[in-house]
DNA sequence: AGATTACTTTGAAAAGC
DNA sequence: GCTTTAAAAAGTAATCT
């Protein structure tokens, strides 16, 4: 009776403190990585809606709250890689990236996948490269990407590939190292992507 | 053109067995040349055989695992040399024990480069699993025959859950149909 | 800049935590 | 859920020469 209606009690403040420090850490994590407030609400909403489908249950608030905000970032349009997203989460990349998949089909979110042109503008600019570079880079992804190179491959990689093939063609190189340090990947990456963009556009490198 | 269905190659099959006796698997492990027998890792003691190759989890409880032949056959031939070997620990093995094929791998090739993120959005993305951020390949659930596939840019391909070897077969017929609907291949 | 090794994904069984 | 086993696909990564 008065035991049954506290315990309910108890649950609902349990649940609902879960809940508070769900929305928290998206909150957290989100001013971490510098994103826009509109990306936390679709991370929110995602977040509620697998509380409310019951996602969580053998599962970390922390790590479906981490995946949800890794959603919200590429249905929003600014994608960060779950490399990034790991740094700013005590949930590991390997976790992260399960969770995200398991939800993503779950909730039905039908995500396309990552176009690598999205990360373009974010890595230009902490590379301090030109627009002109931003525009020769999109032109090396699109053209290449129709020809079948994009499959199977890491949308960061691509992009960085791009990007350093695209600063060396408009006079304003980076090099590998620089590339790869802000797209985290490897100079190895950059080096096998690039030389499969440079064949296809026809571009003698 | 070559009908992809030429082009599987069954790669691994996983069979489940039991020779009808308990087992104590600590002095199995003392008599059995190269066991590997780790309970506190895991409760299952590891038998490699060389040819077929092949490596055989043995339980206490007598039942068997066998994976990594390339055949059904091989799982035969693989399990009858397990079983010869503890018939020599002087252990009582049932006469022929029912071997009972519990997965098969097989890779294949469609013989054409796939654009996955084509393929994603038409064979819905509902259906589909693509993160080429996490893995390169493209998880594909059919229905029937109940299999996985992964499909991968360079149009090579693994199909795993099936039960027979023709379950391959089915799958492939059904992926190059599906795709050839979609205009996705070529 | 290679070469090697190793890890990511899929599937299934076993017994036990 | 995890642990262990084997094998393929192709991409990425760490480490060594």
């Amino acid at each position: 009776r008065l035991r049954k209606w506290q315990e309910r009690i108890r649950t609902k403040d349990a649940g609902e403190r879960n809940l508070q420090f769900a929305l928290s850490e998206i909150d957290r994590m989100a001013s971490a990585l510098g994103v826009p407030r509109s990306v936390r609400e679709v991370a929110s909403v995602i977040y509620r809606r697998a509380l409310k489908e019951d996602l969580i249950r053998g599962r970390s608030i922390e790590g479906v709250a981490t995946s949800a905000l890794y959603a919200a970032c590429r249905k929003e349009g600014i994608p960060r890689s779950l490399e990034e997203i790991s740094e700013v989460s005590r949930v590991e990349r390997k976790e992260i990236g399960r969770t995200y998949r398991y939800i993503s089909q779950e909730l039905g979110l039908e995500m396309r996948p990552v176009d690598p042109k999205k990360y373009v503008p974010r890595f230009c600019s902490e590379l301090e490269l030109s627009e002109e570079v931003q525009t020769k880079a999109n032109e090396i992804i699109e053209k290449t990407a129709e020809e079948g190179l994009l499959s199977g491959k890491s949308p960061t990689g691509y992009a960085a590939a791009a990007i350093y093939a695209a600063s060396l063609l408009c006079n304003e190189k980076k090099t590998q190292r620089e590339v790869a340090d802000v797209a985290q990947v490897t100079e190895v990456t950059i080096r096998n992507r690039y030389q499969e963009q440079i064949e296809a556009m026809g571009i003698h490198g | 053109m070559t009908d992809p269905k030429d082009t599987i190659n069954i790669e691994n099959v996983v069979a489940s067995t039991g020779i009808g006796q308990e087992l104590d698997l600590q002095s199995v492990a003392m008599d059995l040349e190269g066991a590997d027998y780790d309970p506190e890792q895991f409760p299952g003691l590891v038998y490699r055989t060389q040819n077929p190759k092949s490596a055989a989890l043995i339980f206490r409880s007598g039942k068997i695992v066998c994976t990594g032949a390339k055949s059904t056959d091989d799982v035969h031939e693989s399990l009858r040399i397990v079983f010869d070997k503890l018939r020599e620990l002087q252990i009582q093995v049932n006469e022929d024990p029912e071997i009972v094929v519990q997965n098969i791998v097989t890779s294949a090739d469609l013989g054409r480069n796939l654009n996955l993120n084509a393929i994603a959005i038409g064979l819905g993305l509902e259906n589909i699993e693509y993160e080429p951020e996490q893995f390169p390949g493209l998880v594909y659930r059919l229905d029937e025959p109940e299999v996985v596939a992964l499909l991968f840019g360079s149009g090579k391909l693994v199909i795993t859950g099936g039960k027979r070897p023709v379950d391959a077969e089915h799958a492939v017929d059904k992926i190059v149909s599906r795709l050839e609907d979609l205009g996705l291949l070529e």
